[in-house]
RNA sequence: GUCCCCGUAGUUCAAUGGAUAGAACGCGAGCCUUCUAAGCCUGAGAUGGAGGUCCGAUUCCUCCCGGGGACACCA
């Protein structure tokens, strides 16, 4: 019976641990004891190892070497058949070293797994929150990066079988949209606005904040307008939706151009406007909120944390109260176990606060979890700002990717037709853009620069999509694949099974930190290697036909693993390029 | 001033508290009569500073230095 290495291993450690606690007498509670099991890359430290021996020895007193001593003599004692040895090492370090048998039993096992065979996760219902395009604004960097990271965080959870619903918080409403109607009425042209409308309503937007500056009366104004909305002006409320609808093709049509999937709930901040009256009546007899310089405010001394407004000194909300009535709503609908807010590190103090008044109001803090992720910044590390008109439109990017991706195509397929090879440059320049934005960590920084975003070499999309494009070939030319008889592999094809079994782990960590960059390391390096063994182990003309067939088999897990990875990142995987 | 992030090769990034700190780009040397050279192979090159906890620190704690962000009528 076939276990990945991670099972197998943490059963013989933690049935070596019971007993040896067994056999000391001593009130450790073995099953409490965190067993860790690490890949090896360097086979002198094992195929794996544990460190169980150190975190054990103050319990019970001894050095860690005496009591790796001891597990060593008790997992050999289970006469494991798929452990070739077991040694001890570094001062307490058991190493476990694989058979050879069990690599190609693995190799069998894997191809009787399918990705649903990871959806352990039972249906648990998770709402998380991304993309948050502002109506009236195009989308820019920034929402590159966080619609990127969330569309993939979101596949990440369906892979592991949760019941994923997809939440894209829409910004329609706010003093902003009073700037833009104050704007709009002032300056604006319809048939401008019409013809061109996100531009149009940028520039407007633009023009409000720089006349602001000089004018500090049109801040009033815009307020006023503001309220004017949420008291039900017809005239403005009849202007957002037009906005609203404009934005709304706009967004839907990038999405689409970035193969994003759909979302499950799109809905805009207004919508929660009528309930919130309720809640600050609610909140008010709860003795949450006091009134502050005019205005109604959340203290959160408790917390350590400034005091949250909820509502202005004129009556109007702000954004935080249209996130509390979301909430209430979104928990209420949905009862989800829990809700993932994708949004930028510089809102931090934001959630911060936000959390708290959720805590006050009975919610268990582990049920929100503000996933944050830097900036885009500027070549001079600084922040770029929608006000000051210094936005780098997603379209923009977009476009430079494709063109550059086309060039490369043309002038390395010139052996496939035109239309293909533009169907190809597209599909390359969005996976491209996609990695680049997961394959580093959320908390670093972007420096934005166009090169660096498109380059097509290293570790990048194309580099993936090369390698599996490749080993596609090969399964092409191989037609059928018979059952391999003789099982002969040698030491670099048992490298790329350990390798291809790592991925299990991979996901697991992911989830864990909310990052997707595990997962692009990870198949960075199985490609690498993948690669290596592609260049040194010639496979379709191999007169061994038992070898030949293994490492067909071997290869087909390989692409089928890099397949569930690239699912995951939202990039599309391509049989050629 | 308070709070949140971040300081790792020349550059851009990795490293659930573990052993010899990994890659990519760039730089130097090799490899296409053989499944796509968008590749492979090979060489040089790094933890901001000072303490502390720990068997063991790039990782955790304190302080300092440096960069960025946020601090009630924006979202």
């Amino acid at each position: 019976m076939f276990e990945f290495p991670k099972k197998y291993i943490t059963n013989l450690i933690s049935v070596a641990v019971k007993e040896f606690s067994k056999d000391k007498v001593l009130d450790v509670d073995a099953g409490s004891v965190p067993i860790e099991i690490d890949f090896k890359n360097n086979r002198a430290f094992g195929d794996c190892s544990s460190n169980v021996a150190f975190s054990l020895s103050k319990a019970f007193r001894m050095s860690s070497t005496e009591i790796a001593g001891y597990l060593k003599a008790l997992i050999e004692s289970q006469t494991p058949i798929f452990l070739e040895r077991v040694e001890i090492a570094g001062g307490g370090f058991l190493n476990f070293y694989f058979t050879t048998d069990y690599f190609s039993k693995a190799l069998f096992a894997l191809t009787k797994m399918s990705a649903k065979d990871f959806k352990t996760a039972k249906k648990e219902k998770i709402i998380i929150e991304y993309s948050s395009p502002n109506v009236a604004k195009p989308m820019h960097v920034g929402h590159l990066r966080n619609t990127i990271l969330g569309d993939a965080l979101a596949n990440l959870y369906d892979f592991l079988g949760y019941k994923v619903i997809r939440w894209n918080h829409i910004g329609d409403w706010g003093t902003q949209f009073g700037s833009l109607i104050c704007a709009y009425k002032k300056w604006g042209d319809k048939i401008k606005v019409e013809k061109n409308p996100i531009q149009e309503l940028l520039e407007l937007y633009v023009r409000f904040h720089k006349e602001a500056e000089q004018n500090p009366e049109l801040e009033k104004e815009s307020q006023s307008e503001f309220k004017k909305m949420e008291e039900g002006d017809k005239e403005n409320l009849k202007l957002l939706n037009w906005f609203l609808k404009e934005s709304t093709k706009e967004f839907n049509r990038l999405y689409r151009l970035l193969d994003i999937k759909k979302f499950d709930k799109e809905i805009g901040e207004s919508f929660y406007s009528p309930m919130i009256p309720k809640i600050i009546k609610e909140m008010e007899s709860d003795k949450m909120i006091k009134q502050s310089e005019g205005a109604w405010i959340v203290p959160l001394d408790a917390f350590n944390l400034p005091p949250a407004m909820i509502q202005k000194s004129d009556g109007a909300t702000i954004y935080m109260t249209r996130e509390i009535a979301s909430l209430k709503y979104r928990l209420a609908k949905y009862n989800p176990f829990k809700i993932l807010y994708v949004v930028g590190n510089e809102q931090a103090l934001h959630f911060q606060q936000f959390f708290a008044i959720a805590r006050l109001m009975g919610i268990p803090s582990e049920k929100l979890e503000h996933v944050k992720y830097e900036l885009i910044v500027g070549a001079d590390g600084k922040k770029l700002s929608t006000r000051e008109g210094k936005i780098i439109p997603a379209q923009e990017i977009i476009d430079e990717a494709i063109l550059t991706a086309q060039k490369i195509i043309d002038q390395k397929r010139k052996d496939v037709p035109q239309e293909k090879r533009e169907k190809i440059a597209k599909d390359i320049a969005i996976n491209s853009l996609k990695y680049f934005f997961l394959k580093d960590g959320r908390m670093t920084k972007i420096i934005f620069n166009l090169e660096s975003m498109l380059s097509f070499n290293g570790n990048s999309a194309p580099y993936l999509n090369y390698t599996y494009a490749r080993f596609s070939k090969i399964l092409k030319k191989a037609g059928r694949i018979k059952k391999a008889d003789v099982f002969l592999l040698e030491n670099k094809d048992l490298e790329l099974i350990k390798k291809i079994l790592e991925f299990e782990n991979v996901f697991e960590q992911s989830k864990n930190d909310s990052s997707l960059h595990h997962i692009c390391e990870y198949l960075f390096s199985l490609a690498n290697q993948a690669s290596s063994f592609y260049e040194s182990s010639p496979i379709l003309n191999d007169p061994d036909s038992g070898r030949k067939n293994a490492r067909l088999m071997l290869i087909k897990e390989l692409n089928k693993v890099l397949e569930i990875g690239f699912e995951i990142l939202g990039i599309k995987t391509l049989e050629e390029i």
